[in-house]
DNA sequence: TCTGAAATGAGTGAACA
DNA sequence: TGTTCACTCATTTCAGA
């Protein structure tokens, strides 16, 4: 990793769709040679991808939580992120150390779709849950320097 | 909420450097009108921004953990993402209802620079803290429909 | 790996339905 | 809100250092 990239990613990890033109003038670079390392970056997966980031209070989402799922039985092997990966309220799922072997995070419009998304979660999984609600997000996706 | 906003917000939170052209193909518009529609979903705030998510293990950052926060004394007002928010190891801070306060996602490059960042929280929001390690990523930032 | 030039394609704003 | 059109600017490729 080069001075340079890493000016690269931080740039593109706070504006997305940044042209290449002002990272050229945001790093010094012509417009070719930052599109040249972007793309090697994107091939080498050290881009993963692009996204919005989308303010789901306005969008009749509301509720997000972190569910903390442990497997009821411990003795079969644990495919939960596979089982679990149809269920779209789902947007992240890390393997974690500790208590719990996995942790959610959920978008849902209310606490009805909750307790229903809880059920479905338990269900495919084979597992119990254990449910944290956020009440806000003073931040989030802040790039990380 | 319109399902034209809607596919656009889905399709954007997916790659978030699809051109409007793609767009307006996408959902059957002409490219001005994305454009128009996308402006004002910007401008409402609904999409809050573009960013490039990156592989962090690439990167010399390959440790990621939550570490869950208390105040030390609850008389005390409760400003801790103020407090915190100058720390660029932490992601995102959500408040949360539970026993803990805020939940803190942080990304280092090591064991030692962890401990260190503990340290550091403890010290400027005067909390206890409650860390778990993320092991992998199954999958994160998925677009929720 | 970079630059600069040239071609293609996308972003942007105005006029209008 | 939508479309089309015209203009500007960005993206992409390539030759050369």
């Amino acid at each position: 990793m080069e001075d340079l990239d890493a000016q690269i990613l931080k740039l593109l990890a706070a504006d997305g769709r940044m042209s290449f033109t002002d990272l050229g003038k945001a790093t010094g670079l012509s417009t070719s040679a930052v599109h040249q390392r972007v793309k090697r970056l994107e091939q080498r997966g050290v881009i993963k991808g692009y996204g919005a980031s989308i303010d789901y209070d306005q969008v009749g989402k509301p509720l997000t939580a972190f569910i903390s799922i442990r497997p009821i039985d411990p003795s079969q092997p644990d495919d939960s992120p596979e089982r679990l990966r149809d269920i779209t309220e789902i947007e992240s799922c890390w393997s974690v150390a500790g208590d719990e072997s996995y942790i959610l995070k959920v978008r849902v419009a209310t606490p009805t779709d909750l307790e229903d998304l809880l059920a479905r979660v338990r269900a495919a999984a084979n597992v119990s849950t254990r449910t944290t609600i956020v009440l806000s997000t003073p931040y989030e996706h802040r790039p990380t320097s």
